[in-house]
This record gives structure tokens, sequence and C-alpha cells, in this order.
DNA sequence: TAGTGTGAATTTCTTCACAGCG
DNA sequence: CGCTGTGAAGAAATTCACACTA
């Protein structure tokens, strides 16, 4: 029990780590050190025994009859999301949503390194954002290169989305973030995961005039 | 069978079908107007024997040895997610995403409308965005009442978003979406979806740091 | 014939309930 | 005593397979 090495922990629950590696964070502010699963089932709004399963399937560290120790499933949590290194992130197309992300600095408490901006407008190309300069998008594969990024987010216009995708992948990455409002296609050895705004305010709209 | 009036659809249901619409409406622009249940599974990675079943659920038309005939089922999930009509939206926080938001000119055709913009700032009160005056917070509730928002979008910086959440339920709105990096709370009456940037970014972490 | 619609089988996820331990 | 850890039960979602029909 409790192996440390990888055994494939399934979809549903690597989408929950990151939720409860959130509250967790937030606790820890407020120096709590302790936390049970009914707590932060309560935090999270998961079931508390999904919570335990879900700690269980990590090898957790709970402490019966206490709880768990708020430090060591932060360590947990971020190791097994691969968090204990930072990784290093290259953003494309320096837009409202390229720039937020830039100049956004939660990243590194969240184990994340901005290390590479790249636009196509000969204007932005040049400029510095929070210390770092932004490349053309021409440079794109000696930038990945040179850079090592783990992950692209992608946020340049809709229609160059596909075009930048194909770029980065042809440079060898292999996981893009994007926020593009129509399905990409990438190869299978690639991972892309999209956020579309109109999706997430469908759902939501759905939501709304069905229930509360 | 095939009931028109709504009869709770599952979640996970819910969430495919913005995914199901934006492929329909990419292919539609192609002047396609027929799909089958394997092609919509290809170009969105679901089952094809899930599309059928989810598109039964919502009483669907395809037509046997044929496929499905795309306007109708654009008709038919619009009409679900409650989009026959536009839903109005305010946009809280004139930030980067704020801005992208304001600006993004592809929520027409998705059925959304933006209907006034918000923020704290002074400097930025008074200022138009793609024909929108931006507002000052104070007038929050004045807004709301005036324009009946169906879903606010909150993209305030972290230490005000709780503040702000909380002001918008005290205007009687009940559908918020918000970019915050911690956990929000809201009456269980009120549906709060929130878009973690680095949850996302953990997730592609973990699938990056396990397979590809 | 090609592709929908759908019961039935299967897999996956969640909840329950409680033994066991600090 | 209180809370974790977990088998077993239950619910939900996916996949299979095929009858059926335009």
């Amino acid at each position: 029990m409790g192996n440390v090495v990888t055994e494939a922990i399934p979809a549903t629950i690597v989408a929950r780590l990151p939720i409860y590696l959130r509250a967790l964070l937030d606790v820890a502010m407020a120096d709590v050190t302790l936390v049970s699963s009914e707590r932060l089932a309560g935090l999270t709004g998961v079931g508390a025994a999904t919570v335990r399963k879900d700690l269980a399937s990590l090898g957790s560290t709970g402490i019966r009859g206490v709880g768990y120790d708020v430090r060591a499933l932060v360590d947990q949590i971020g190791r097994t999301l691969g968090l204990h290194r930072p990784s290093s992130i290259v953003v494309v197309g320096i837009g409202n949503i390229g720039r937020a992300l830039a100049q956004y600095t939660g990243f590194a408490e969240r184990g994340f390194r901005v290390v590479a901006l790249l636009d196509a407008d000969p204007e932005k190309v040049g400029t510095t954002i929070n210390g770092l300069v932004v490349r053309g998008i021409v440079e794109l594969s000696a930038v990945v290169a040179d850079t090592h990024p783990a992950i692209a987010v992608v946020a340049v216009p809709p229609d160059d989305a596909q075009e930048v995708v194909d770029a980065l992948v042809a440079s060898g990455l292999t996981s893009i973030l994007t926020f593009h409002p129509a399905p990409l296609s990438v190869p299978d050895h690639v991972l892309l995961r999209n956020l579309d705004l109109a999706v997430e305010l469908e759902i939501l709209a759905y939501m709304c005039s069905h229930a509360g």
C-alpha cells in the first residue's frame, strides 16, 4: 500500500486534486495545520468519503481520529501532480489573455514559471512584461529548443490558433492549453486542453434556466 | 418519448452539449447539413454511442441510415441550453481578462450579449469598450436592476473577488462565472462556476508527467 | 445499406457503513 | 472518542450489440 511509484490515477481524481490543493493552500494561510476529510469536503463541495478515497489513492498520510496534516497533503498532492519542481510555460499570443497570464504573479507559488512570451505583432515584439521580453513568433522553435517548456499556453486570435498549435507540435511540445472557441486537432500523442469561455457560459446558462 | 418538457438532463450530458454545439457550428460553416454520430464523435472525442444517447436524451431528430440534420441539432441543443434568446452578461473587473471578454465578438453568435461593464478604478470608469461605457462598481446594484443580466462574469483582482461576488448575490444575481485562484463561497441557491487557470495547468502537468 | 435508437452488459464513480487505530 | 481507511453496496455513465427504419 502507498506505493511511491505512479500507478495511473483515474482522470476524475486527477481533476479533483488541484481543487483540494487550492483549498489546502487557503487554509494553510490561516495557519491551520490539520484538516478532516469532512472539512475538506465542505470547502470543496466533494463528498467526505470521496475525499478520503482520493487521498488514499495517492498513498495518503492521514492520522486516524485526528485528520490530515495540511503541509504533508500539499506536498503529496504537489508531488503527484508533478509540481515538486516548477513547470516552465511558454505563452504564445500576448493579447489580453496572454498578458494576464504573463503578469499573473500567483503562478510561482503554484509551481509554474512563465519562461517565454511570443507574439506575431512586430509592435509587441521587444517589449518587456514582468521582466520577460516578447519575442517574435518566427523564433518559436528556437525558443522552445532554448527554454524546454513543459507546457504551452496559446492565446492568439481564433484564425491563427490551429497554425500556432501545429507549429508547437512540430517543435516537439506535447502539452498545450488553448482558449479557442472551436475544436482544434492535434496528433494523438499531444495533450491539448481547450478552455472555451462560451462553453462555460453555456453550461451556466443551462443550469440557470433549469434551477436557481 | 422525446418529451418537450424539461426533465432534468444529467450534468455529464449538459457538459458535453456545448462541445457538440461548437463542433456543429464549425461544420455548418463548411455548408455541411448532415452529420453522423460517428463523425460528431470524431470531432469531439466522445464515443459514438454516447453521442447518440446524449442526443436521444433531448428528444433528438436523427434520421436512420442518414444521420442528424445539423441545423435541427443546433436548434435543439441551443434551446436545451436556454440559448434560444440571448443571455445578458455583466462583466465586473475590466483588467486583461475582463477586456478580453468585453472585446470578444464571438459571443453574439453563441447567444450571449455583454450588456454592462463595471470596474472600481476611476481611471477606467467612463471609458468605452466595444460601444459600452465602463461604469463604477458602486453602481453595481443599479446596473443589475437596470439591465437584468442572466450571468455575471467576475474578473477582478483576487483580493476583491469575494466582496464582488457577495455584492452580486445581494443584488439578486444567481449565476456567476469567476476566474479566481481560490475557493469562493456563495449561498446554496447561487450557481458559481470558477475557472482557475492554475488548476487547468496542474491537470495538464499531471497528464504530461504521466503520459506523453 | 448505412446509421439511428435502445435494452442489456460492463465499467467506472460515489456513497454507505463500519472496523480499526491514534 | 473521533476520524481515517476500506470492503461492499449502490448509482451512474459508458460501451456493446443489434433490431429497426428511412
